[in-house]
DNA sequence: TGTGTGATCAACCTAAGAGTTGAACAACTG
DNA sequence: CAGTTGTTCAACTCTTAGGTTGATCACACA
Protein backbone atom coordinates (compact mmCIF):
# COMPACT_ATOMS: atom_id res chain seq x y z
CA UNK A 1 0.00 0.00 0.00
CA UNK A 2 1.44 3.32 -0.39
CA UNK A 3 2.28 5.12 2.31
CA UNK A 4 1.65 8.89 1.48
CA UNK A 5 -0.35 10.88 3.94
CA UNK A 6 -3.55 11.04 2.06
CA UNK A 7 -3.25 7.37 0.71
CA UNK A 8 -2.99 6.46 4.37
CA UNK A 9 -6.19 8.50 5.00
CA UNK A 10 -8.46 6.90 2.16
CA UNK A 11 -7.30 3.50 3.15
CA UNK A 12 -8.41 3.85 6.79
CA UNK A 13 -11.87 5.51 5.55
CA UNK A 14 -11.95 2.38 2.99
CA UNK A 15 -13.55 -0.14 5.65
CA UNK A 16 -17.02 0.56 7.42
CA UNK A 17 -16.03 -0.75 10.41
CA UNK A 18 -12.91 1.98 11.18
CA UNK A 19 -15.52 4.71 9.83
CA UNK A 20 -18.25 3.52 12.50
CA UNK A 21 -15.54 3.83 15.30
CA UNK A 22 -14.79 7.12 13.93
CA UNK A 23 -18.20 7.86 14.03
CA UNK A 24 -18.19 6.76 17.71
CA UNK A 25 -15.32 8.83 18.40
CA UNK A 26 -16.83 11.84 16.76
CA UNK A 27 -19.17 11.57 19.87
CA UNK A 28 -16.67 11.75 22.61
CA UNK A 29 -13.57 9.69 23.55
CA UNK A 30 -13.67 6.23 24.29
CA UNK A 31 -11.99 3.50 25.07
CA UNK A 32 -10.74 0.11 23.39
CA UNK A 33 -13.14 -1.88 24.86
CA UNK A 34 -16.25 0.81 24.21
CA UNK A 35 -15.26 1.18 20.89
CA UNK A 36 -15.14 -2.62 20.15
CA UNK A 37 -18.36 -3.76 22.01
CA UNK A 38 -20.76 -3.19 19.09
CA UNK A 39 -18.67 -5.14 16.51
CA UNK A 40 -19.14 -8.94 16.57
CA UNK A 41 -15.15 -9.51 16.11
CA UNK A 42 -12.06 -9.93 18.52
CA UNK A 43 -11.04 -6.67 21.06
CA UNK A 44 -7.28 -7.27 18.90
CA UNK A 45 -8.96 -7.04 15.65
CA UNK A 46 -10.28 -3.66 16.94
CA UNK A 47 -6.95 -2.86 18.28
CA UNK A 48 -5.64 -3.31 14.63
CA UNK A 49 -8.07 -1.01 13.09
CA UNK A 50 -7.33 1.10 15.72
CA UNK A 51 -3.97 1.19 14.69
CA UNK A 52 -4.87 1.89 11.12
CA UNK A 53 -6.40 5.00 11.92
CA UNK A 54 -3.77 6.31 14.52
CA UNK A 55 -1.32 5.66 11.16
CA UNK A 56 -3.99 8.07 9.70
CA UNK A 57 -3.43 10.29 12.19
CA UNK A 58 -7.15 10.12 12.10
CA UNK A 59 -7.21 8.81 15.60
CA UNK A 60 -4.88 9.75 19.05
CA UNK A 61 -4.60 7.76 22.46
CA UNK A 62 -4.05 8.94 25.76
CA UNK A 63 -2.94 7.03 28.82
CA UNK A 64 -4.69 6.85 32.13
CA UNK A 65 -4.09 3.99 34.27
CA UNK A 66 -4.91 0.71 32.28
CA UNK A 67 -6.93 2.36 29.70
CA UNK A 68 -5.77 3.88 26.03
CA UNK A 69 -8.91 6.66 25.68
CA UNK A 70 -8.96 7.07 22.00
CA UNK A 71 -9.72 10.40 20.42
CA UNK A 72 -10.38 11.65 16.72
CA UNK A 73 -7.72 13.65 14.48
CA UNK A 74 -9.56 16.16 12.04
CA UNK A 75 -6.62 17.09 10.36
CA UNK A 76 -6.11 14.39 7.93
CA UNK A 77 -9.99 14.98 7.10
CA UNK A 78 -9.10 18.48 6.32
CA UNK A 79 -6.79 17.24 4.01
CA UNK A 80 -9.53 14.96 2.20
CA UNK A 81 -11.52 18.04 2.33
CA UNK A 82 -9.08 20.10 0.85
CA UNK A 83 -8.31 17.42 -2.11
CA UNK A 84 -12.07 16.90 -2.55
CA UNK A 85 -11.96 20.91 -2.90
CA UNK A 86 -10.01 20.82 -5.35
CA UNK A 87 -11.55 18.13 -7.78
CA UNK A 88 -14.78 20.34 -7.44
CA UNK A 89 -13.05 23.34 -8.79
CA UNK A 90 -11.89 21.15 -11.86
CA UNK A 91 -15.75 20.20 -11.64
CA UNK A 92 -17.18 23.29 -12.51
CA UNK A 93 -14.15 23.46 -14.60
CA UNK A 94 -14.86 20.47 -16.47
CA UNK A 95 -19.23 21.77 -16.60
CA UNK A 96 -18.20 24.91 -18.19
CA UNK A 97 -16.60 23.38 -20.61
CA UNK A 98 -19.72 21.01 -21.32
CA UNK A 99 -21.75 23.46 -20.98
CA UNK A 100 -19.79 25.69 -23.82
CA UNK A 101 -19.90 22.47 -25.62
CA UNK A 102 -23.68 21.95 -25.91
CA UNK A 103 -23.91 25.72 -26.50
CA UNK A 104 -21.96 24.42 -29.39
CA UNK A 105 -24.29 21.62 -30.53
CA UNK A 106 -27.38 23.86 -30.15
CA UNK A 107 -25.89 26.12 -32.15
CA UNK A 108 -25.38 23.38 -34.87
CA UNK A 109 -22.04 23.71 -34.89
CA UNK A 110 -21.21 19.93 -34.21
CA UNK A 111 -22.98 17.23 -36.38
CA UNK A 112 -25.18 14.39 -34.99
CA UNK A 113 -24.68 13.41 -31.82
CA UNK A 114 -24.60 9.91 -31.06
CA UNK A 115 -26.98 8.64 -28.18
CA UNK A 116 -24.78 6.75 -25.94
CA UNK B 1 -12.10 -5.52 1.15
CA UNK B 2 -15.70 -4.23 1.84
CA UNK B 3 -17.67 -3.80 -1.19
CA UNK B 4 -20.22 -0.90 0.32
CA UNK B 5 -19.99 1.85 -2.45
CA UNK B 6 -18.44 4.62 -0.16
CA UNK B 7 -15.76 1.90 0.94
CA UNK B 8 -15.28 0.94 -2.67
CA UNK B 9 -14.30 4.82 -3.46
CA UNK B 10 -12.20 5.46 -0.53
CA UNK B 11 -10.30 2.06 -1.28
CA UNK B 12 -9.91 3.50 -4.71
CA UNK B 13 -8.56 7.00 -4.22
CA UNK B 14 -6.34 5.39 -1.46
CA UNK B 15 -4.04 5.18 -4.07
CA UNK B 16 -1.49 7.94 -5.84
CA UNK B 17 -1.12 6.92 -9.15
CA UNK B 18 -5.32 6.40 -9.08
CA UNK B 19 -5.49 9.91 -8.19
CA UNK B 20 -3.24 11.13 -10.63
CA UNK B 21 -5.35 9.09 -13.21
CA UNK B 22 -8.47 11.18 -12.35
CA UNK B 23 -6.48 14.29 -11.66
CA UNK B 24 -5.46 13.69 -15.47
CA UNK B 25 -9.48 12.85 -16.30
CA UNK B 26 -10.74 16.35 -14.90
CA UNK B 27 -8.92 17.80 -17.54
CA UNK B 28 -10.66 15.85 -20.26
CA UNK B 29 -11.20 12.17 -21.68
CA UNK B 30 -8.05 10.51 -22.41
CA UNK B 31 -7.37 6.68 -24.05
CA UNK B 32 -5.35 3.81 -21.43
CA UNK B 33 -2.52 4.48 -23.56
CA UNK B 34 -2.72 8.39 -23.04
CA UNK B 35 -3.23 7.92 -19.45
CA UNK B 36 -0.63 5.11 -18.97
CA UNK B 37 1.89 7.41 -20.54
CA UNK B 38 3.35 9.22 -17.57
CA UNK B 39 3.54 6.07 -15.41
CA UNK B 40 6.73 3.56 -15.02
CA UNK B 41 4.72 0.06 -15.20
CA UNK B 42 2.90 -1.40 -17.83
CA UNK B 43 -0.60 -0.63 -19.50
CA UNK B 44 -1.82 -3.33 -17.95
CA UNK B 45 -1.12 -1.87 -14.85
CA UNK B 46 -3.06 1.12 -15.59
CA UNK B 47 -5.76 -0.82 -16.69
CA UNK B 48 -6.40 -2.99 -13.45
CA UNK B 49 -6.04 0.89 -11.86
CA UNK B 50 -8.79 1.70 -13.91
CA UNK B 51 -10.85 -1.11 -12.99
CA UNK B 52 -10.93 -0.44 -9.59
CA UNK B 53 -11.87 3.42 -10.28
CA UNK B 54 -14.70 1.58 -12.85
CA UNK B 55 -15.52 -0.35 -10.45
CA UNK B 56 -16.18 2.89 -7.64
CA UNK B 57 -17.84 4.57 -10.31
CA UNK B 58 -15.60 7.21 -10.47
CA UNK B 59 -14.91 6.29 -14.27
CA UNK B 60 -17.05 5.51 -17.26
CA UNK B 61 -15.71 4.33 -21.04
CA UNK B 62 -16.81 4.98 -23.72
CA UNK B 63 -16.00 2.92 -26.96
CA UNK B 64 -14.17 4.55 -29.86
CA UNK B 65 -13.00 2.08 -32.76
CA UNK B 66 -10.22 0.19 -31.08
CA UNK B 67 -9.86 3.00 -27.85
CA UNK B 68 -12.05 3.34 -24.93
CA UNK B 69 -11.80 6.50 -23.64
CA UNK B 70 -12.15 7.46 -19.71
CA UNK B 71 -14.44 9.56 -18.38
CA UNK B 72 -14.34 11.03 -14.78
CA UNK B 73 -17.59 10.76 -12.98
CA UNK B 74 -18.47 12.68 -9.94
CA UNK B 75 -20.92 11.38 -8.42
CA UNK B 76 -19.31 9.44 -5.51
CA UNK B 77 -16.74 12.45 -5.31
CA UNK B 78 -19.93 13.86 -3.95
CA UNK B 79 -20.69 11.06 -1.40
CA UNK B 80 -17.19 11.40 -0.10
CA UNK B 81 -18.12 15.13 0.53
CA UNK B 82 -21.47 14.90 2.17
CA UNK B 83 -19.81 11.95 4.25
CA UNK B 84 -16.96 14.73 4.95
CA UNK B 85 -20.00 17.14 5.67
CA UNK B 86 -21.46 15.11 7.69
CA UNK B 87 -18.04 15.14 10.26
CA UNK B 88 -17.80 18.75 9.75
CA UNK B 89 -20.68 19.25 11.29
CA UNK B 90 -20.14 16.94 14.41
CA UNK B 91 -16.56 18.62 14.54
CA UNK B 92 -17.79 22.25 14.87
CA UNK B 93 -20.25 20.89 17.87
CA UNK B 94 -17.07 19.30 19.17
CA UNK B 95 -15.36 22.66 19.12
CA UNK B 96 -17.99 24.29 20.30
CA UNK B 97 -18.42 21.59 23.54
CA UNK B 98 -14.50 22.58 23.88
CA UNK B 99 -15.48 26.06 23.72
CA UNK B 100 -17.11 25.73 26.66
CA UNK B 101 -15.06 23.36 28.40
CA UNK B 102 -12.22 26.16 28.09
CA UNK B 103 -14.35 28.51 29.51
CA UNK B 104 -15.01 26.67 32.26
CA UNK B 105 -11.59 26.09 32.83
CA UNK B 106 -10.76 29.80 32.48
CA UNK B 107 -13.58 30.72 35.01
CA UNK B 108 -11.84 28.25 37.48
CA UNK B 109 -14.53 25.73 37.80
CA UNK B 110 -12.07 23.34 37.21
CA UNK B 111 -8.88 22.48 38.90
CA UNK B 112 -5.18 21.91 37.34
CA UNK B 113 -4.84 20.69 33.86
CA UNK B 114 -2.43 18.29 32.68
CA UNK B 115 0.15 19.47 30.05
CA UNK B 116 -0.66 16.63 27.32
C1' DT C 1 1.41 -10.10 46.74
C1' DG C 2 -1.82 -12.24 44.06
C1' DT C 3 -5.78 -11.50 40.97
C1' DG C 4 -8.84 -9.46 37.73
C1' DT C 5 -9.18 -6.14 33.90
C1' DG C 6 -7.71 -3.38 29.79
C1' DA C 7 -4.93 -3.68 26.03
C1' DT C 8 -1.17 -5.18 23.07
C1' DC C 9 2.06 -8.57 20.99
C1' DA C 10 3.06 -12.65 18.29
C1' DA C 11 2.10 -16.25 15.24
C1' DC C 12 -0.76 -17.87 11.99
C1' DC C 13 -4.39 -18.20 8.06
C1' DT C 14 -6.84 -16.64 4.08
C1' DA C 15 -8.02 -13.43 0.76
C1' DA C 16 -7.05 -9.59 -1.97
C1' DG C 17 -3.96 -5.64 -4.10
C1' DA C 18 -0.53 -4.35 -7.10
C1' DG C 19 2.65 -5.50 -10.14
C1' DT C 20 4.74 -8.58 -13.89
C1' DT C 21 4.79 -11.24 -18.62
C1' DG C 22 2.66 -13.47 -22.47
C1' DA C 23 -1.24 -14.38 -25.15
C1' DA C 24 -5.53 -13.02 -27.22
C1' DC C 25 -9.12 -10.03 -28.91
C1' DA C 26 -10.89 -6.01 -31.64
C1' DA C 27 -10.65 -2.66 -34.89
C1' DC C 28 -8.26 0.17 -38.26
C1' DT C 29 -4.91 0.20 -42.44
C1' DG C 30 -2.04 -1.18 -46.24
C1' DC D 1 -5.80 -10.89 -46.08
C1' DA D 2 -1.83 -9.51 -43.22
C1' DG D 3 -0.04 -6.43 -40.08
C1' DT D 4 -0.34 -2.80 -36.61
C1' DT D 5 -2.33 -0.57 -32.71
C1' DG D 6 -5.19 -0.28 -28.50
C1' DT D 7 -6.77 -2.90 -24.93
C1' DT D 8 -7.95 -6.74 -22.16
C1' DC D 9 -7.50 -11.52 -20.29
C1' DA D 10 -4.96 -15.10 -17.82
C1' DA D 11 -1.60 -16.88 -14.94
C1' DC D 12 1.82 -16.05 -11.78
C1' DT D 13 4.52 -13.66 -7.80
C1' DC D 14 4.96 -10.89 -3.75
C1' DT D 15 3.13 -8.27 -0.13
C1' DT D 16 -0.27 -6.65 2.86
C1' DA D 17 -5.03 -6.39 5.14
C1' DG D 18 -8.07 -8.29 8.15
C1' DG D 19 -9.28 -11.71 10.95
C1' DT D 20 -8.33 -15.53 14.45
C1' DT D 21 -6.28 -17.52 19.06
C1' DG D 22 -2.99 -17.65 22.85
C1' DA D 23 0.37 -15.39 25.55
C1' DT D 24 2.05 -11.24 27.66
C1' DC D 25 2.26 -6.68 29.59
C1' DA D 26 0.43 -2.82 32.62
C1' DC D 27 -2.17 -1.27 36.02
C1' DA D 28 -5.65 -1.28 40.04
C1' DC D 29 -7.20 -3.23 44.02
C1' DA D 30 -8.14 -6.41 47.86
Amino acid sequence: MATDPLSLTFAALADPTRRAILARLSRGEATVNELAEPFAMSLQAVSKHLKVLERAGLVTRGRAAQWRPCRIETAPLDEVSDWLGRYHEQWEDRFTRLDEELLRIQNGTEGEQSHE
